[in-house]
Order: structure tokens, then C-alpha cells, then sequence
DNA sequence: GCCAACGTTGGC
DNA sequence: GCCAACGTTGGC
């Protein structure tokens, strides 16, 4: 089981958005290194739904859904797709994510502009407890 | 709205 | 294959 992160503008797909929806098609990636991730994502792999500009908190938990399939857009590229699990009691921002010693080598605080990214379980864990103790 | 960081493109 | 130019992302 593997754990991610993947970022959505609330203004363009929100966490709202997908639990009105049930689930989506994860589609419009369009960098290699993200590609990559996604490719490696399994059914049942959780993700960390992250809001960026707007909030930049990461606001729920998703889960992997369907593994990899041509992305419906532009057959060159993957999709997966996604299905709320969770919403988190309280968001956890990018601010605490950065000043926490354990968070501090997230690759969302690293580097911040990959929109999939692969996080520890310790990570996960760690989120979980800030958010919901 | 600005701009730094980063990825991609294309000329050589 | 290098690197300058360009476009995009996303925090501030």
C-alpha cells in the first residue's frame, strides 16, 4: 500500500467537487515526473487531496479507485481514477507542514510544484494525527 | 499581481 | 547535447 498526494485550485476541482461526484477521472497531467507516479499508483492506495493557491491545505483523503488507463484527453498520457474516502476533521496547512520537523522533507515543502507526489506512510500517519490527534 | 523555481522546447 | 528562451505553477 502506497500512500500520495495529488493538488487541485479549489476554484478549478475542489474536495467539495469530488464528494458531490463520488469519484473522477484524474486526467490533464501533463509532466513526466507526475506521470510516473501515477503510473505507480494501485487500487486502494490512499492520496492526500491538497488545495493549492487558494488554501494550500491538504483537505481529505482520497483513494485509488481504477489503476492507470489512457488519459480520455490525449491518448500520449495516464489518468486514474479517484474516490473520496474522507474529509479531514481539520485541514493541514502548508505553513505547519513546514515548520513541522516531521513534515519538513515532504516533497510538497521540497517541491512544490510536482502536482502528484508520493508520501511516506510515516508522512500519512503523521498528517492524520496533526489533523484529527 | 508578481516573480522565483522549474520543466519544456527548439535553435545551433 | 547544450543552453537560452519561453511557459506554467504556485507561494507570497
Amino acid at each position: 500500500m502506497n500512500y500520495w498526494l495529488v493538488k487541485s485550485e479549489p476554484s478549478t476541482y475542489s474536495w467539495d467537487d469530488l464528494q458531490k461526484d463520488k469519484k473522477t477521472t484524474w486526467d490533464g497531467v501533463r509532466n513526466y515526473q507526475a506521470r510516473n507516479n501515477l503510473k505507480e499508483m494501485k487500487k486502494g492506495d490512499l492520496l492526500l487531496f491538497y488545495h493549492s493557491n487558494e488554501d494550500k491545505a491538504i483537505v481529505g483523503i482520497a483513494k485509488v479507485s481504477k489503476e492507470q488507463f489512457p488519459d480520455p484527453k490525449d491518448k500520449d498520457w495516464i489518468a486514474v481514477e479517484i474516490a473520496p474516502e474522507r474529509k479531514l476533521k481539520t485541514p493541514v496547512t502548508l505553513a505547519q507542514a513546514k515548520v513541522d520537523k516531521k513534515l519538513s522533507n515532504m516533497v510538497l515543502v521540497k517541491s512544490s510544484r510536482l502536482s502528484v507526489q508520493p508520501v511516506k506512510r510515516e508522512e500519512f500517519d503523521w498528517i492524520i494525527n496533526l489533523s484529527e490527534g
